[in-house]
RNA sequence: GGUGCCAUAGCUCAGUUGGUAGAGCAACGGACUGAAAAUCCGUGUGUCCGUGGUUCAACUCCACGUGGCACCA
């Protein structure tokens, strides 16, 4: 039996994970690990549904607003930090509640990911350019040159991807593919996935409304404040992006609010499809927490 | 009251010299190893307003009806 548990409540956003993973915690007199990508931010804090004040009192929220939209950040660096407070964590605690929508950012940290270097701001800008003047054709070119196994299993019509390994070749002249090596890291605590869903009719009304509810909070003054910065890939996320086409004049205030809820929508289905993937997850609605609990228990005592 | 225009997917609309229909958005499914709230792939879901008529065949043409819009009274 492994005497350290972490908890991971994940789900679609909007379907009420903090509140559970809150109720967990307080349950096992525990902290939370925030596992979102965007909540890390500390200038979006509107847009990014962030733990309610109410629902901090108490209880120690680590990973919220921690980075600032200038900082590079991504999944590995969350999963090298990320287990580096776990550790803190089960020092003093048994279990631990991890809670977020970012599925890549749990895997981080369940499974781990293949060490890679980082690539600096240079080679990047030197990729982004070869693609904008030979285009996604010359870049898969470029990617069967230098790396022919990843370029037989990447998506090739995915230029994020083909980006990704040119970078890397180009910074280290290994290629890509030679990195991944799939690896399942061994970790010192075992894992209890909670995923919460509920009727798709449901939780786009509780999307909608919380969209409306950003607003009349003041996201548009959120969005003005960090137009200007709109560049940045932390920027690119739902309810900045649609208010910074209003701003600019291409649409209307109206027609931005409905993009947001559209596409929040669109993310919260595919969040679904991540987390369904994973046989792990054993589902619950968010209004069973006592069933969740009882689950919870008996994997504890399990494992 | 009269005249004209319109009625097709959840929404906005296109279309067939008559052979039962297709775009965008939405929706739905999927992929995912350092941007992941990102990026990418796939799927058309339909009493073509109703009732008659012409025709081998009507969503398309004709008549009437219903609803909407515009103009004239």
């Amino acid at each position: 039996m492994n005497t350290k548990q972490l908890i991971i409540v994940a789900g679609p956003t909007a379907v009420g994970k903090t509140d559970m993973a809150v109720w967990l915690a307080k349950h096992f007199s525990t902290e939370i690990i925030n596992a979102d990508s965007r909540q890390v931010y500390r200038e979006m804090t509107i847009g990014t549904a962030l733990p309610s004040p109410e629902q901090q009192a108490g209880i120690r929220h680590h990973f919220i607003g921690h980075r600032s939209v200038y900082d590079y950040y991504n999944a590995s660096l969350y999963e090298t930090e990320a287990l580096e407070v776990l550790n803190g964590l089960f020092e003093k605690h048994d279990v631990v509640v991890m809670a977020g929508g970012s599925g890549m950012y749990i895997d981080a940290v369940c499974r781990g990911i293949d060490a890679i270097p980082t690539v600096d701001a240079g080679v990047r800008e030197r990729i982004r350019d070869a693609f904008m003047s030979a285009g996604l054709e010359g870049i898969r070119q470029k990617l069967r040159a230098c790396d022919p196994v990843y370029y037989a299993r990447v998506d090739l019509n995915n230029p994020q991807r083909i980006r990704k390994a040119l970078e890397i070749y180009e910074m280290t002249g290994r290629p890509y593919s030679s990195y991944l090596t799939g690896e399942i890291k061994k970790r010192s605590f075992s894992f209890v996935k909670i995923g919460l869903d509920m009727p798709r009719e449901e939780l786009h009304d509780r999307i909608n409304q919380r969209v409306d509810a950003m607003i009349e909070r003041g996201l548009l003054q959120e969005a003005r404040n960090l137009y200007a910065s709109r560049h940045v890939n932390a920027l690119n996320t739902v309810g900045y992006k649609e208010l910074f086409g209003y701003i600019d004049n291409l649409c209307t205030l109206e027609e931005a609010v409905l993009q947001i809820k559209g596409h929040t929508r669109q993310y919260a289905r595919r969040q679904l499809t991540w987390f369904r993937k994973d046989s792990s997850v054993q589902w619950f609605r968010p209004d069973e927490p006592e069933a969740i609990l009882n689950y919870v228990c008996l994997k504890i005592k399990e494992q």
